[in-house]
RNA sequence: GGGAUCAUAGCUCAACUGGAUAGAGCAACUGCCUUCUAAGCAGUAGGUCGGGGGUUCGACUCCCUCUGGUCCCA
């Protein structure tokens, strides 16, 4: 579709600096991207609108003027040969200027792109290596709510960029040393005997999670219980072997427990990197900042960056001890990532509270003189809250992410048996987890990242409505059709495809939305927010789901217009399963 | 004290980045399963787009200000 807008934008400028010339204006220019092109909002208005407001000054003339003469001007060019790669012809609406294009023709190419297997790709971050970052756990409790929607934004947006032609890498770094790991280490040493998860029967990252929710109880059992997980850290630090060999243990145990929620979400990461790898980066960085003037040094030896000038703070970057804090490593990290594999964007996917570290961050390489701290970008996102408010670990009121994926699959199992479709779908668990999966994904990525959501239970556990499920349902009904076809179903196999057969309205509809696809991956691409393929994919099915129910696939007394809608049917099934995909919503041809 | 961010239907969210009558789902109500899967479709009802100014031919969208929520820095 986006090739049509840039076509018709073309045609119209070229019409408008006519009508200027006609009506002997001097100087007058218009490139095509001053006009904007948009969606008229009842399809009889028309398939692509261009308001003459914003021409209206430059031509001196009345905005419904300019469309009735560009119309007219348009009408009169076609008499002289003017071939057109996207035919149509070109209305006054009020005063608008309004593209309708030939129907037969844009289905004839809609059936063919999506034919191909690159449908729905675009080129606007063609050649652009992307890295992303994100998840980044802490080895001393298993995954939450908040990670999974972590998780999928980071999961879908490299997907869409992929699609939009960038060379992705997917990059976790995974925050295995601190404070908080002493914490577990230290209460696992009071109350864990040396017994293993598989002895208590808890997964191994619950296992380790447990402990650390029982430093709180140690605390009050101990009053020294903060010094001693200050004291095992410092042991860590020194590499003391008892401590060290406690560390791994325990660190093995979180990080498997980890990665099998990973492989049950369903995202991966191409490189892993670990803390106790990357924290002592930065602290040379800062050091030649520093012997280059770009930071200074107060009387007590703590290294400071001023940036009171942009409006942010003075912040440390190296501590008086010289021990190096978050945004020490992060500085340290960034540069090693540039230098080893030299991207054109790196995306941090992290939580908006930390929006001031990343300025703060982003600033101070820019000072180090990195040019490519331009290409920093901190994709943010908003924290998941509950309807009692925020979720905290302290209150015991955290969603764990593998107990909310257990129980959308128990939910969906009901649900296949309750629809009595367990004979038909073949192994009910995996579809079960597959719709629980579209439907997690779906919730978490429908919202704007920006925003703060509400994890609402009885919504996000419903598969009815707006939802991952229904667009799943959509896919499978699609498939319905095809497989039917396949088993010898209707006559559409006697009949031949004809694009003139989707000119009417209803087919029309379906196709418009269709066409859309790769303008929407462009779409979702540059402004990084995979809502807009999600609420996109629903779109499609939405539209999908009307189609269907009024225009017969498989038996026509045409075959010629079976044959069309099944082709139809297989542009639908193309694009729901790539835009489902690249929102990590899983796709299934029956349930 | 400074800064960031958000505020749209009873609830959860959209609105093509400044354009035509602000749209979906949930909840409520009405219809539709001898017809390609009713996890569905069609319809009814529900809105001073937080308040007030401003810019513009045109503002949910941009600017200012106030209110309220959340978060960050010291």
């Amino acid at each position: 579709m986006e090739h049509y807008r840039q076509h018709w934008k073309e045609m119209i400028a070229g019409l408008l600096e006519r009508l200027a010339t006609n009506r002997q204006i001097e100087g007058f220019t218009l490139s095509a991207e001053e006009l904007v092109a948009e969606k008229p909002p009842k399809p009889e208005l028309g398939d692509i609108g261009f308001p003459m407001f914003n021409v209206a000054k430059k031509l001196r003339m009345a905005p419904p003027q300019i469309a009735a003469a560009a119309a007219q001007l348009f009408v009169e060019s076609q008499g002289t040969g003017n071939s057109l790669a996207c035919p149509g012809e070109l209305r006054a609406v009020g005063p608008y200027l309004n593209v309708f294009l030939d129907r037969a023709t844009a289905a004839e190419q809609l059936v063919r792109e999506a034919a191909s297997d690159s449908w729905g790709a675009s080129q606007v971050l063609a050649g652009k290596k992307v890295m992303i970052e994100f998840s980044c756990p802490n080895t001393n409790k298993p995954l939450h709510l908040g990670h999974l929607r972590n998780n999928a934004l980071g999961e879908s947006l490299s997907r869409i960029m992929k699609a939009a032609g960038a060379e992705l890498k997917k990059v976790n770094l995974i925050n295995d040393r601190g404070i908080h790991i002493c914490k577990s280490m230290l209460a696992y040493q009071v109350y864990g005997g040396g017994r293993t998860p598989e002895e208590e029967g808890l997964k191994s990252d619950h296992f380790v999670g447990k402990y650390y929710v029982m430093f709180n109880r140690l605390k009050e059992e101990d009053p020294e219980a903060e010094d001693k997980a200050q004291a095992l850290l410092q042991r860590w630090e020194a590499g003391d072997p008892e401590v060290i060999a406690l560390w791994k243990r325990m660190n093995g145990w979180a990080v498997d427990g980890i990665m099998q929620t990973y492989r049950r979400q369903q995202i991966s990461f191409d490189e892993f990197h670990y803390e106790h790898e990357t924290y002592k980066l930065g602290k040379q960085e800062v050091l030649d900042g520093l012997a280059r003037g770009i930071f200074y040094r107060d009387e007590e030896g703590t290294i400071w960056v001023n940036l009171e000038d942009v409006g942010l703070d003075r912040k440390v970057l190296l501590r008086k001890d010289g021990t190096s804090i978050y945004i020490t490593q992060d500085i340290g990290t960034a540069i090693m990532r540039h230098e080893r594999w030299p991207f054109d964007r790196l995306i941090y996917v992290v939580a908006s509270e930390q929006q001031y570290h990343f300025k703060v961050l982003f600033e101070v390489l820019r000072r180090l003189g990195h040019i490519w701290a331009s290409d920093l970008h901190h994709l943010s996102y908003g924290l998941v809250n509950l309807p009692s408010g925020r979720m905290k670990t302290r209150e015991g009121t955290v969603v764990d992410a593998d107990d909310l994926i257990d129980e959308l699959a128990r939910l969906a199992t009901q649900e296949i048996e309750a629809k009595g479709r367990a004979d038909m779908v073949g192994e009910i668990s995996s579809v079960a987890e597959k719709i629980a999966l579209g439907a997690l994904h779906y919730y978490l990525l429908q919202t704007s990242p920006i925003k703060d959501m509400l994890y609402n239970p009885e919504q996000s556990l419903s598969f009815t409505g707006d939802t991952g499920p229904y667009i799943q349902y959509m896919g499978a009904r699609s498939c319905s059709i095809l497989r039917k076809h396949e088993e010898g179903e209707g006559n559409a196999r006697h009949g031949r495809f004809r694009p003139e057969l989707l000119a009417r309205d209803g087919d029309w509809q379906l196709v418009r939305t269709l066409l859309e696809f790769p303008a929407v991956t462009s779409l979702a691409a540059q402004s990084m927010d995979p809502s807009i393929m999600a609420n996109y994919a629903h779109e499609v099915a939405a539209a999908f789901s009307t189609w269907y129910r009024d225009n017969p696939v498989l038996v026509n007394e045409d075959p010629d217009l079976s044959a069309t809608r099944l082709e139809l049917v297989k542009v639908v099934r193309a694009t729901l399963e790539k835009a489902a995909w690249m929102v990590c919503v899983p796709f299934l041809e029956v349930m």
